[in-house]
DNA sequence: TTCACTGCAAAACGTTTGCAAACAG
DNA sequence: CTGTTTGCAAACGTTTTGCAGTGAA
């Protein structure tokens, strides 16, 4: 992670976490399945019937962009919410389409040796197996 | 099809394969760059002016069912389509956007063990690195 | 004739934005 | 007071769908 002089002190934008992104923001991080938008605002809705689909959007956009959950988009459904913020992958299920972490070791050996193969820099790579979760294994 | 008297040299529909499917088809593979909808819209207008958006996505997504492209997304911005359907990876430049298709070696055995730390059954696995391609990283 | 495909428009979907009111510093 | 955030609705960009008409077999 690089933090330089350009970008905003993280402290001080904490103290911008008013009552609905820290609701937000408990919601994705008590949800044990990768929340979308439209569920935390069902959600969000439940503890604070006023707040409205936008403020959860801006909610997202603002703890995402100051590192406090991240945004996980996969084909051209809506975004999933993860709050885990350390670098892991993805898994997600084609029969059920359940998303799940997983941790995958010597991801910084793979994101060199995809640099170099795209001649890229490197910022980050992103990893997803798509296949069959152990439950929809079972069912076949 | 409402303007025109059309003649009918046309060649046969190569299992299912229309004219515009096919006009889709070359444009994906003819474009060096990843093409959106909407630019694959465009550039089939040129050659078909009566083409419409709905038969662009319909070809699109009947092309990409019979494993003759590939859609490719990422972010919550418009699917891009890749005339190579072999395996391989993409690299996306956070400046620019640009877009490029890389090889990694050795996918099979990270296939395998993104599958056995995710607990899933491997289908697929899709690899994307984000970072700044050979030109921005220069323009810095 | 039959049936899949096309073109058009409108709907659907997820997300963002404009704006006035409420709020915090 | 000044700047930020909220709630609402409406706009937005992308993709899909309903339906009547067309064209290929």
């Amino acid at each position: 992670m690089r933090v330089g002089t350009k970008v905003k002190d993280q402290r001080k934008n904490l103290a911008g976490l008013t009552r609905q992104r820290r609701l937000v923001l408990e919601v994705v991080r008590a949800e044990e399945s990768h929340p979308t938008a439209a569920e935390v605002f069902d959600e969000a809705r439940k503890k604070l019937p006023g707040i409205s689909f936008a403020t959860v959007y801006n909610s997202l956009r603002y703890l995402k962009d100051h590192g406090l959950l991240r945004e996980i988009t996969f084909g051209n459904g809506a975004s999933r919410y993860d709050g885990v913020t350390d670098r892991h992958d993805h898994a997600i299920c084609s029969a059920c389409g359940q998303l799940v972490d997983f941790d995958l070791p010597g991801t910084v050996a793979l994101t060199r040796a995809a640099a170099r193969a795209a001649k890229f820099q490197a910022e980050s790579v992103h990893l997803t197996l798509v296949g069959l979760c152990p439950e929809c294994r079972e069912d076949k």
